[in-house]
DNA sequence: ACCTGAACACCGTTCAAGT
DNA sequence: ACCTGAACACCGTTCAAGT
């Protein structure tokens, strides 16, 4: 039982840098970051686990890499006609939202970059897709920078809360009884401990996230105008 | 060579799952998340790896607990003399600020547990610590629940942000050759992709981190009376 | 009830050897 | 220049055996 049935099929096309992302993406949707060895991923790409590292310094290099293919394809919207500045912040803000969703081990990965420096491509990327439109919405130019921070901290907080959701949520159905779960859960707390909790659990299994989530980001741009 | 010198001293209390849980943290504040595992954790505690299942079931249940201890300090503020609602919540938004500032580590937990579900102590205490005062602010019942996810949002994620700088700054002068370098590195950004970022790079290097952080939280505040 | 420590399966990474 | 695959060091976890 030697297993020579390892690679599922001869290899065609040359390993590079994209082929290997590409992979490691799939390996992550599939079974998130434990999904991800150099074992599976050299097996998928039919190959040995050495080869991969010609192309990727190691472990770390190819989780940015992933995560950043990743959200530059959330970010790269068709931008068609433009919209007004907040519309065009409702959709970038909605286009991580879902890009989160649909792909879970994203919200751990973008926190671990932004802790790791405001230098690293992701951070840099998601702030100045934020930002451009920022400067369009009239703010004085010395609010730019806490207006685009507070904007995605709050959307990057919000899609990892939601990741929860997605990996559960199949259909609307599995979607009403997690959150009546969620809610039931939140009844069940302390008193004494959560009392304010325990008082939004209603409101928590009647709302819908995406609608919640942009209800945010209104307060956010509400509160420019107000200064 | 046999390290029979492995363990420092003989054990003296029994082990218990706060005695674990603390060892824990200090083996993460010292070295970060690769740097907790069951052998230099048993190790430190002066017992075998297999003990600590006793008490824990396996290193996610560890590091969430690791997690829950850390948050749970840092949201135990004296309380003393209630100030107002918008006091109140800056104060739980530094003491959280500064948790992750000398726990680097922590944001990454966070995010784990946020993103794992909204049942999770973690997210839950955080959620209540921030919450209870919101309550206070006035603001309609029906609001309660955007607002206290946006400031919990923002916080979480400007503290992640903020862990990079935590890691450098020893003394102010590391602190303003690190704000150097980053304001360096944006203004040597393509101008064609990374104009905001650029634009804002001199705001950067000028900032003060609690400054800047708080100026967020009144800007959220601020849109809570402005609808 | 709680602890010990060897053993197992698996992982990231390296590297001499090939083409 | 790029790939192969065995080997190394290390890790989380289990479990028979002890007290």
């Amino acid at each position: 039982m030697v297993a020579r049935t390892g690679r599922a099929q001869r290899r065609t096309e040359a390993l590079s840098r994209e082929r290997i992302t590409e992979a490691a993406v799939e390996l992550l949707d599939a079974s998130g970051e434990g999904g991800l060895t150099f074992r599976a991923l050299s097996e998928r790409l039919a190959t040995g686990p050495g080869a991969i590292y010609w192309h990727v310094a190691n472990k770390g290099e190819l989780l940015e890499a992933a995560t950043d293919a990743v959200v530059a394809a959330a970010l790269a919207e068709p931008a068609e006609a433009a919209g007004s500045p907040r519309d065009e912040i409702r959709a970038v803000a909605l286009g991580l939202f879902t890009a989160v969703a649909e792909h879970p081990w994203l919200a751990t990965q973008v926190s671990l970059q932004l802790s790791h420096g405001p230098t690293k491509s992701v951070p840099l990327r998601i702030f100045e897709g934020i930002g451009r439109h920022v400067g369009a919405l009239g703010v004085p130019e010395d609010s730019w920078f806490t207006v685009a921070s507070a904007l995605m901290h709050y959307i990057l907080g919000s899609a990892a809360q939601n990741a929860s959701n997605a990996r559960v949520a199949g259909s609307v159905v599995d979607r009403a009884e997690f959150l009546d779960e969620v809610s039931a859960a939140w009844e069940k707390l302390d008193p004494d401990d959560y009392p304010f909790t325990r008082a939004v659990a209603r409101q928590a299994r009647e709302h819908d996230d995406r609608e919640q989530f942009l209800a945010g980001i209104d307060l956010i741009l509400a509160g420019i105008h107000a200064r």
